[in-house]
DNA sequence: ATTTTAAAAGTGAATATACACATTTAGCGC
DNA sequence: GCGCTAAATGTGTATATTCACTTTTAAAAT
């Protein structure tokens, strides 16, 4: 990363963050979808589920923004949930809103993922040793960096 | 965290490694994404042509190793960059094993796409500040827990 | 030589992601 | 009231990702 050379394409594989970012979330995101597994929701889902529950009745825009997500993005990774009966869409609010809450069986899906997920995250931890907490810093501050 | 009490969806929400992953990987790979447009790839899709470039002759299922990614991702994701005309697969080698070379077209993109990686790589860095070369360890580490 | 097997890759189906563009809705100015 | 406008969301299209299953290929076993 000197400041006058060009780049090359050793810079870019020593040094690209995206790149090794990427490679970084489809690793953890086959672990943490084969651990979610036996309840038939993805990570992501999960993600969503609990997203739905703690900002019930918010908009899409808003939980979007919540998601680090673009606003498209959500309103298609609502479907399958909404067809699996996992989330509930109504159209009160303002304007166009439509304001999205969770099921009973959304609120299960929750409960009973709660020990699967301690298990993945726990073995992803213990891999990490001692600075996982350092690595969750990390992450939080990359997805502020728009 | 603690070890006897069950899990509960502030600790997922407070924790969860694989949501802070998907999060940060997200914004990175709007930024990344948006900065390569002016040539037409996506961020992967230069990762991708640099990967080809190094590992020339190479099966596609090693290549997919050094990625970190499954290996029908990969057959699918080379299929723009053949269209594109940036990559040439040959069936040359071991059984069924598919040769993957960087056309004249391929190299040239990436040549033209150091400069713009340069610029979003350094404002990212800038962003992050001193330790991103932690940063890039953790992200490293990460794509190694299998 | 035929069968078996293992390596390498492809396909079908589903979710995930984002941009460009379109649609719907309700308040506001006139 | 009527048109304008801004907010909120949806659609079309394309790439990205994975799993389960299938196909192809050539060596190895018999």
């Amino acid at each position: 990363m000197a400041k006058k050379r060009p780049a090359t394409l050793e810079d870019v594989q020593n040094n690209c963050l995206a790149m090794r970012a990427q490679k970084a979330v489809r690793t953890m995101t086959r672990a943490y979808d084969e651990a979610m597994r036996p309840i038939g929701v993805t990570s992501a889902q999960f993600t969503l589920l609990m997203y739905v529950k703690s900002g019930a009745g918010q908009s899409i825009s808003f939980m979007a923004e919540m998601l680090s997500m673009e606003r498209t993005t959500l309103t298609r990774n609502l479907r399958p949930l909404e067809k699996a009966g996992l989330v509930a869409i109504s159209n009160e609010g303002y304007r166009r809103t439509r304001s999205i809450s969770l099921t009973e069986a959304g609120e299960q899906k929750l409960k009973d993922g709660l020990p699967l997920w301690r298990e993945v995250q726990e073995r992803t931890v213990r891999k990490l040793g001692d600075n996982w907490r350092e690595t969750r810093r990390m992450l939080d501050k990359l997805a502020t960096i728009g």
